[in-house]
DNA sequence: TGAATATATGAGCAAATGTTCATATAAGGA
DNA sequence: TCCTTATATGAACATTTGCTCATATATTCA
């Protein structure tokens, strides 16, 4: 196995991580909807906004989300939508599992 | 939110989860090639028996893979071929983030 | 400037996670 | 049967994780 493969299965096992939590993939789909500030996610998941602030974080640290100022308010959205084909994808394959 | 989405999304996220663990993803990998017995991946991987032994009960546990006994050997093989060609989608996401 | 509101952030904590180590179980060969 | 080898498994442990709570920072408005 060459370094570069090591690299990149390190990479691909931090990036699913950062999907494998319900609250980071919660807001991830409320943002392919439309952007929103964090009062807004936090409403919506029924959340406090601190925890969704840091679950921001996160997902701002690792480029899945971007973030623009409005005011008082911030607003995130998805960096890119490339990142919301693969929880589809994996959304389709939970949803064939079900059926067999 | 339907109580149809609330359970998908906590069962997509407990699927990210298991991938995303860089020694679950390797073990998925070597097993995408050929089926191979727990000695042989912990070689391989340069891990401990025990440790890959007790991954390969949480890839079981949660359906990715399937054992079969040969005399005092176990062999693991993937479930289906499918789980691979989500890691696949994210592999190539990995190494498209790179090229930007 | 001062109060109110939105968000960020650090410390603390309980729960979950991944490994090691010791031991149990299962199969084969002498 | 006894010994060896392969794998499984439980306890223990250190590390990581996701949240809460308190507090800091930033912006608007009076």
């Amino acid at each position: 196995m060459t370094t570069i493969n090591k690299t990149l299965f390190l990479e691909l096992s931090q990036f699913y991580r950062i999907i494998g939590d319900e609250t980071r993939l919660r807001i991830l789909h409320l943002l392919e909807i439309k952007e929103l500030n964090v009062s807004e996610i936090a409403e919506q998941l029924e959340m406090t906004n601190s925890a969704i602030s840091h679950q921001l974080q996160v997902l701002r640290y690792h480029d899945l989300v971007k973030s623009r100022r409005e005011g008082k308010e911030i607003y995130y959205s998805l960096k890119d939508e490339h990142i919301m084909i693969i929880v589809k994808y994996g959304m389709e394959h939970i949803l064939e599992r079900k059926n067999s």
